[in-house]
DNA sequence: AACTACGAGATTTTT
DNA sequence: TCTCGTAGTT
């Protein structure tokens, strides 16, 4: 077996990792060290030693994008394209099987599963009789309450008093209650549910589980260290079979768990041998992709947490020597983004692709003075992340037509369109059919036509609503006749939304009907609409070209997973990095992860890391001075050259020269918060107490505006009543104290 | 029913 | 600063 080929030119750790096929095993798998690689070749040597059938093997991962990855690779080692494999995200995986066994838990198999607006919109219709202050409990905690709470596998009667929150004044459980048996009357699931339903037939049909446990004879899970509860539960459950050890292999790094605010328990691999007993651990160390100055970095930065497996990267290429880790200061954020992409333009010029290049930000806010200077030098790029194809306003709207295509019981699809284009459907109409469909316990559409009948609305609004009924009539009868493609073109020309959209004189208009146009392209892919709709709904992304010639710029959730040979590391400032609210929130647990977060940023880049840390940076409308990141003074100064910020430490000088008189004055110092301003780098004393105060009364200069008195001050701005230019709020650091 | 004005709030994100 | 959602106006 050792000399098939599948098996060659791997580390002796992960020809470990890939023959230990029996009983469980956790693969501790470090930032580049082959983890991919190890999971595609040990799928394919379980088919290649005949320990099971493809069907047998049930494979995990967490995005698609990964699913779609292993799925090739896999294809490419066995020479064929694997069909059959029950291989997926833990979303598609766990909808196939709700699909077969819906019944169970009071559904049909053709149920519908709801995008975040449906959740949105259902929720706003399900908290209506709690009368709540949505001011004071915005709806999208609540969700977020809920979702927390699916996470963890609690179904509304499992909430106990304890467990329960003060969110809308303690009616969250009634609430999620209620939610839930609005989403069974519609037929419908979130992504929660896909799991919480699954977990619940699993634990009440041991029939069920039983079959699921014969078949899958080995279970590979990709990113242990991201999964929930309730994904656990799940595989738990499915793995457990009485008296033979569970063959499942779980591969993760407790060191990139990054995702634990939207669920995810690093408990779950930390405990992994506890939860399988004698399970064998595999430590993937030795990374292929990194200088040792990199890794170097990274493992010093990383070695400031503690509770972890323990794990050190190796550098594993011969060719591992480097670059230094770049730090560098500047003045605020258009010098950061001015620096940035200065850098790029040598090395670029220098002949090193523009594909090889990525700007991580913490946060999306960053993005934009990369993304001015960028375009300004003329450096192609492009923003990763944003607002995906799926998610876009038009894109949502075609889709819920479509949906009400085929399906005129989707009361949330109807609700959504039944006024786009405008039809004279405003609240009063729309609750008259809501009355309608209660009365007859029938669908939003079935009350319409039954309104229509009775001739229930008058006027305009009259005529095109049954416009709008016939249009759907017609075109049901035209997705019989000609297929799906032409019904949907149909439906969207007919029903007027096209013509909505060509009539808009919004810049944006023509670009939303190009992606229109591209929507109704990709029908063409699939066989049936529902198949499509089935697609989108598990995969929110639109396969993105990778390969173009462009810099990335993207958060560093985002970029976990990917690789680039040279990386940028704007805003390590506390405050931003690590994030001012997570700390608040999480506290010290927070700040690992922050910390976490910082090692996939630094583990990213291949050959050149650069770190950048601004002095001063504006977030929304108030400029703060900002410290350096707590995060820079963990990293080990032998693999690290701070030249950068020596450098602007003395550019600094000359700014706060320039700037002095109020640079380090009350009125900034005082808008940091009071946890940075103590903890580290103290405000330097002797220049705040030679500096004069900016306060009311104060008469002062603006290099634009001129000479003003201030009116008011607080935080980094101050309202000055100037004399020329009127009254204005400007930042506290651009003026100077006018003389006597 | 559709338009306008004000105020609050604002990470990270996959499915 | 910018965007969204609610309240008030036409």
């Amino acid at each position: 077996m050792t000399t098939s080929s599948h098996l060659d030119r791997l580390n002796p750790e992960q020809l470990a990792a890939i023959e230990t096929t029996e009983g469980p095993l956790l693969v501790l798998a470090g930032a580049g060290t082959g983890k991919t690689r190890v999971l595609t070749t040990r799928f394919a040597h379980i088919l290649l030693s005949y320990r099971a059938k493809p069907w047998q093997v049930l494979t995990v991962t967490f995005t698609n994008k990964a699913a779609r990855e292993m799925r090739e690779r896999i294809a490419r080692i066995l020479g064929e394209p694997a069909e059959g494999l029950w291989l997926g995200t833990f979303h598609a995986l766990c909808a196939r099987m709700l699909r077969r066994h819906a019944e169970y838990v009071g559904l049909t198999s053709g149920f519908l599963i709801l995008d975040t607006d449906d959740q949105m919109r259902l929720l706003k219709q399900v908290v209506e009789p709690w009368r709540i202050d949505v001011k004071r409990w915005p709806l999208n905690g609540l969700l977020g309450i809920i979702q927390r709470w699916k996470d963890r596998g609690l179904t509304p009667d499992g909430i106990t008093p304890a467990e329960s929150t003060d969110y809308a004044d303690g009616h969250a459980r009634a609430i999620y209650a209620a939610y839930q048996s609005r989403l069974r009357e519609l037929d419908a699931c979130d992504f929660g549910d896909l799991m919480l339903h699954v977990v619940e037939i699993l634990r009440t049909r041991p029939d069920v589980l039983e079959q699921y446990q014969r078949l899958f004879r080995y279970i590979l899970v990709d990113e242990y260290q991201d999964t929930n509860t309730i994904q656990y539960l799940w595989l738990r459950l499915l793995a457990r079979r009485e008296g033979e050890p569970a063959n499942i292999c779980c591969v993760g790094d407790d060191d990139q768990s990054i995702y634990s605010w939207r669920g995810a328990e690093v408990e779950n691999i930390l405990r992994f041998e506890k939860d399988f007993p004698g399970a064998k651990i595999v430590r993937l160390e030795r990374n292929y992709r990194s200088t040792a100055q990199i890794l170097g970095a990274a493992a010093g930065l990383i070695a400031h947490n503690e509770g972890r497996l323990g794990k050190t990267l190796r550098p594993g290429r011969d060719d591992a020597q480097g670059e230094l880790v770049h730090v560098v200061g500047v003045w605020d954020s258009d010098a950061e983004a001015r620096e940035v992409c200065s850098r790029i333009e040598n090395l670029w010029r220098n002949g090193h692709p523009l594909g090889e290049f990525a700007i991580l930000v913490r946060a999306g806010f960053q993005t934009r003075s990369f993304e001015e200077r960028l375009v300004q030098t003329g450096i192609p790029y492009r923003i990763v992340g944003g607002l995906r194809f799926y998610e876009r306003a038009e894109i949502r709207d075609a889709i819920a037509y479509m949906r009400l295509l085929i399906n005129p019981a989707d009361d949330l699809a109807f609700e959504r369109i039944v006024n786009l284009p405008k039809r004279g459907v405003g609240p009063a109409a729309l609750q008259k059919l809501h009355a309608q469909a209660r009365g007859q316990k029938a669908s939003l559409y079935m009350a319409l036509e039954a309104l229509l009948e009775t001739k229930g609305f008058k006027g305009k609004s009259a005529e095109k609503l049954a416009d709008f009924q016939d249009c759907f009539v017609q075109q049901r009868a035209l997705l019989e006749k000609e297929g799906h493609v032409v019904a949907v073109g149909a439906l969207l020309e007919e029903s007027g939304y096209l013509e909505m959209w060509r009539e808009d004189k919004s810049p944006d208009a023509p670009g939303r009907l190009d992606n229109l146009k591209e929507l109704i392209r990709a029908l063409a892919d699939f066989g049936t609409l529902g198949e499509f709709l089935e697609h989108i709904a598990l995969v929110m992304d639109a396969e993105g070209t990778n390969e173009d010639e462009r810099v990335s710029v993207m958060t560093l959730h985002g970029a976990k997973g990917l690789e680039f040979d040279t990386v940028y590391l704007p805003g390590w400032e506390e405050g931003v990095f690590p994030s001012q609210r997570t700390v608040d929130e999480g506290g010290d647990k927070a700040v690992e992860e922050e910390r976490r977060l910082a090692y996939v940023g630094i583990t990213r880049a291949r050959y050149r890391a650069t770190i950048l840390h601004a002095a001063n940076r504006r977030i929304y409308a108030n400029w703060q001075e900002s410290m350096p990141s707590r995060f820079l003074d963990e990293l080990p100064d032998e693999y690290v050259d701070r030249a950068g910020e020596t450098a602007t430490r003395q550019a600094r000088q000359d700014y706060s020269g320039f700037f002095r008189p109020s640079v380090f004055s009350d009125a900034v110092t005082g808008s940091m918060s009071p946890l940075v301003a103590k903890k580290r780098h103290p405000v330097n004393e002797e220049l705040a107490a030679n500096v004069p105060k900016i306060e009311v009364g104060t008469r002062v200069f603006h290099q634009k505006f001129g000479y003003g008195m201030v009116i008011g001050a607080d935080r980094g701005s101050a309202e000055v009543a100037f004399e020329k230019a009127g009254t204005k709020r400007v930042m506290a650091s651009y003026l100077q104290v006018a003389g006597e």
